[in-house]
DNA sequence: CGGTTTTGACCTGCGC
DNA sequence: GCGCAGGTCAAAACCG
């Protein structure tokens, strides 16, 4: 056995996301709550279309000059008091922008060969298993946010992620797993998370295609997230590349304390304060952004975790998530 | 019961 | 056209 597949038997949650980065100054509102709630989402992609275009993308291996980078766009809340295991290291948008006219050449051709005639359906889904499926696949294939992230900044996000799917990656040790968004149905967002091949302390995160809804409902939350928060199912269960895993109940040790969390988290408490400060660091962030754009060519990437409006596009949706927390 | 994960099979795009 | 690799489906099992 391998060093990296003994290495695999390390338990990773694989159904966080990711939380955010360090902020000294917004610690105040995670000292608020017991349980600092996840309310981070990657940018959106017009966010990151306006950001930045690079395809390129770099994983500094310094985290206090990363974390000086990054902090005009850390998140409102700090997730955790631990600060420095929670930094996003590096992220790629690989987004539209960047690759416009290829893509648009790939949706012609991908017209082409699209079958006019109405496939068969699926009996248990409302798209067909051959046509529209395919086109959903394609288009999820045109948006993409990449964002790399420390093993301890996997974590939860505002979405509820149901995995749909593993695959053995060829040239890498471990397995991507795939997730769709399961907080509202027909909603294309999808996910995928894999360990990085050159840094296994580093997870990639892949966002496709856009959420349909505001924010996600509590629903899907209920059986799969306690089971989520007690499994943390790590990436490698794929046999052929995990030959020995733990069982997801000798993964209950206490080691699993400290990184578990649900695919939606659960908030405690919160009050009107918060709330308020949210929604104002949500606007100061936007400014941020905003300066980076004029900047952005001093920079080869931008932090992907803010505190995006595709969560809330309103304050009221905002306070009506939180006040239903 | 309604949600999840697991996992083999299937489908598609792409390179040769 | 073929084979490979990646992405998705869907049935089964599981969980609270």
């Amino acid at each position: 056995m391998s060093s990296e597949s003994v290495r695999m038997e390390e338990s990773w949650d694989l159904q966080a996301v990711v939380r955010s980065g360090c902020s000294a100054n917004y610690q105040e509102f995670a000292n608020i709550m017991n349980n600092p709630p996840s309310l981070f989402a990657p940018l959106s992609f017009d966010q990151h279309e306006l950001l930045n275009s690079q395809e390129t993308y770099e994983t500094p291996t310094d985290l206090d000059e990363l974390d000086g980078l990054y902090r005009p766009f850390y998140p409102v809340l700090h997730q955790t008091l631990n600060s420095s295991q929670n930094n996003i290291l590096g992220t790629c948008t690989n987004t539209t922008s960047m690759s416009v006219r290829k893509e648009v050449k790939e949706r012609q051709k991908v017209q082409k060969k699209k079958p006019l005639s109405e496939p068969a359906t699926c009996p248990n889904t409302s798209i067909d298993a051959t046509g529209a499926a395919k086109s959903k696949r394609r288009e999820n294939q045109h948006k993409r946010v990449v964002q790399h992230v420390k093993e301890d900044g996997l974590s939860s996000d505002m979405w509820a992620w149901r995995k749909y799917g593993q695959k053995p990656i060829k040239g890498s040790p471990y397995p991507r797993s795939y997730y769709r968004c399961s907080s509202l149905k027909g909603c294309l967002a999808r996910k995928q998370v894999e360990r990085s091949s050159t840094d296994p302390s580093i997870f990639i995160i892949t966002y496709t295609a856009e959420h349909s809804h505001a924010h996600p409902t509590r629903r899907s939350s209920l059986a799969g997230s306690t089971r989520i928060k007690r499994a943390a199912i790590p990436i490698g269960t794929t046999p052929s590349i995990e030959p020995t895993m733990p069982t997801i109940k000798d993964q209950r040790s206490p080691n699993f304390d400290g990184l578990i969390s649900p695919a939606t988290p659960s908030m405690t408490s919160i009050d009107d304060e918060f709330v308020q400060n949210l929604s104002i660091k949500n606007e100061e962030l936007l400014d941020q952004g905003q300066i980076l754009e004029e900047n952005e060519s001093t920079e080869n990437f931008v932090p992907d975790i803010v505190f995006s409006d595709d969560l809330f596009p309103t304050l009221e949706d905002l306070e009506g998530f939180l006040l239903d927390q």
